[in-house]
DNA sequence: ATTGGCACTCAGATCCATTGAGTGCTAATA
DNA sequence: TATTAGCACTCAATGGATCTGAGTGCCAAT
């Protein structure tokens, strides 16, 4: 529908856009690319696309600007990214081969995904979903509290002090971990809830009134494991670039500390053609982020998406290189989930 | 040494400067305040806070402007700090009074204090200094790995999956964690590496063969726990406060980001009359914070300190309520603990 | 010791002219 | 029909020049 040149031309006018920060006229696009025209030609494709909103003239009679539609089509069409130099790959490589422990991998992966793309990266924890339990613990602290802790097969452990009142025996503990565990593990976190009941009723004597107290606790930790869980790193990354936000910052950089709001953005994104998912500026609901752009991939254990990996950041951004660097990325974290769980 | 009128006038200033962010001058001063005393009669008292370096003029001829040094000399005359409002009281004990889990009472504290004072909050995680060890439990997750945890009687609670690539039995484990807690128990963290040793020297057969694999990860585990952790909370505060920087927040969010810096900022702070400990200004070393003020107290645990909670802001903050909300917090967070530990 | 008075300073606001990159339009051209 | 040169026009940004006012330091008087 849009013609072959002004397509040239928007791309064009995004990637000097991008590196300027200046809006962009007809004749420093030409100056710049060799299309075989001249200004004045340029100037009517440019009239097309402003027709079609993609691009926006900030004053009467001055340079234009990519509308979020405008980055749309660009990345669209983008058909190869920027590929990460050898020196990235390597740096990734050793900042993710270390650890066998998923804690530590995540955190290693969203500050070397921060650095990489000078942007602020995130990493969702892998949640419930398709996720079961591996393993149930009960650790006896002392003699009046107790270590509760559950580990589920991607990896991931979550953890819990309780106070018992009642005195209990070592061997109470024991049992009754060994019962959580015959009927647990293996199953859905989903069904754990509805199994743990009928633990409850099957014990007797003390035991009983342990389950009973630890089981609930047990379902918060299941219900903590499934509220969902984001690492950030590299927020200063967004103060550096304080000038592509209107006001201030200060209200995109609430909102990417409120959890809840980035789960929600990320948890709603689909993959695309590069297995990389973006919003672009006011295509994401949040209001405080409409001068912002997320780029996000899954990540994978065992053949399905597990959580998500990405960057956020103005939507003035290097498109191409930061969505080789989150696609990179995941693939590295998947590698290394794959290879030891 | 500094006459008394002189003094008053200093905390005006100082007061004045952090409700308004302009500049004071005598005029203004003898409007808002009633000194019994004419402008000229200030300014002659201004002149001679100026000569001890207490406040400054922007330029020649405008109001004045409190100096680090003025800050301090108005914190040290600080003989009363704004207590709590009842509903900020509420409010904490509302945070801090759900959870025994040390994670959880930490990372709520933060939030609470970050929100109490709209600046940013900070937590340090107890340190290994005079912790010892609790427990030590090693699980088997699956034939290949085993999850290591190291659980000091400060409540931290350290894991690590490791991997073994030859395979052992249930009850080699067993006998394992049996043996490290037997001798482990109740030790010093510093004393963990020596005796470590002798264990692993002990033992026989498959069990050295694990002793060997698991001892180097124990003691990993022992000095990521000597490695401090801060967790922080209300980033976005500081971003409110962008005018309060020269000229860009983004160095300064990049100094708190960097834990390490942080950490010898805190830890090298000695509580003073009030049990709190700050920094002001151009007293800490850190180039990046040199307009920012960090407020700590201790919290303890057991009747010794075990770690510091505090804030930090920009210079210009209200020292009164920030001290006053720092040490009640790290009031409830010593009680909250001695509660539950 | 305090004060009123006064000359002086200087950052910031306001106004104005200039500049220049960029536009839209039209008439000529390939 | 698509392209181009030419031209009048717009308007943000720049850089004085000027004005204003809050604030100062100092001095002589109380």
């Amino acid at each position: 529908m849009i013609p072959d040149r002004p397509l040239e031309v928007l791309k064009a006018i995004v990637r000097d856009y991008i590196a300027s920060k200046e809006p962009v006229g007809s004749k420093s696009l030409v100056e710049r690319h060799s299309f075989g025209v001249s200004a004045a030609t340029i100037r009517n494709d440019m009239a097309i696309l402003e027709e079609e909103e993609l691009i926006v003239a900030p004053h009467t009679s001055s340079g234009r600007v990519p509308t979020d539609k405008g980055y749309r089509m660009f990345v669209d069409q983008l058909n190869e990214v920027k590929p990460l130099s050898a020196a990235e790959k390597v740096a990734i490589e050793g900042f993710l081969s270390k650890s066998s422990d998923l804690d530590e991998t995540l955190s290693q992966t969203v500050r070397a995904l921060s650095q990489l793309t000078n942007q602020v990266a995130l990493v969702q924890y892998p949640s419930l979903g398709r996720a079961s339990v591996r393993h149930i613990e009960i650790i006896s602290i002392d003699d009046k509290r107790l270590l509760l802790m559950l580990i589920t097969d991607s990896g991931r452990i979550q953890q819990h002090v309780l106070e018992i009142s009642g005195g209990y025996e070592g061997g109470d503990v024991e049992k009754l971990r060994n019962m959580l565990n015959e009927s647990l593990t293996g199953k859905g976190l989903a069904e754990v809830s509805a199994i743990a009941k009928t633990i409850s009723q099957k014990a007797t004597g003390k035991i009983k009134t342990l389950a009973e107290r630890v089981t609930p606790e047990l379902l918060a930790l299941v219900d903590a494991n499934s509220q969902e869980k984001i690492l950030l790193a590299g927020t200063s990354n967004l103060a550096r670039r304080e000038d592509d936000f209107p006001g201030s910052i200060s209200p995109v950089l609430e909102a990417i500390e409120e959890q809840v709001v980035l789960l929600k953005l990320i948890s709603e994104m689909q993959a695309d053609q590069h297995g990389v998912s973006l919003l672009i500026g006011r295509e994401n609901s949040v209001d405080a982020l409409s001068s912002t752009s997320v780029v996000v991939s899954g990540y994978e254990n065992q053949g399905s998406e597990i959580a998500k990996v990405g960057v956020i950041g103005p939507t003035r951004m290097d498109y191409s290189s930061n969505i080789g660097a989150v696609r990179a990325v995941a693939r590295y974290l998947t590698k290394s989930l794959g290879g030891s769980q």
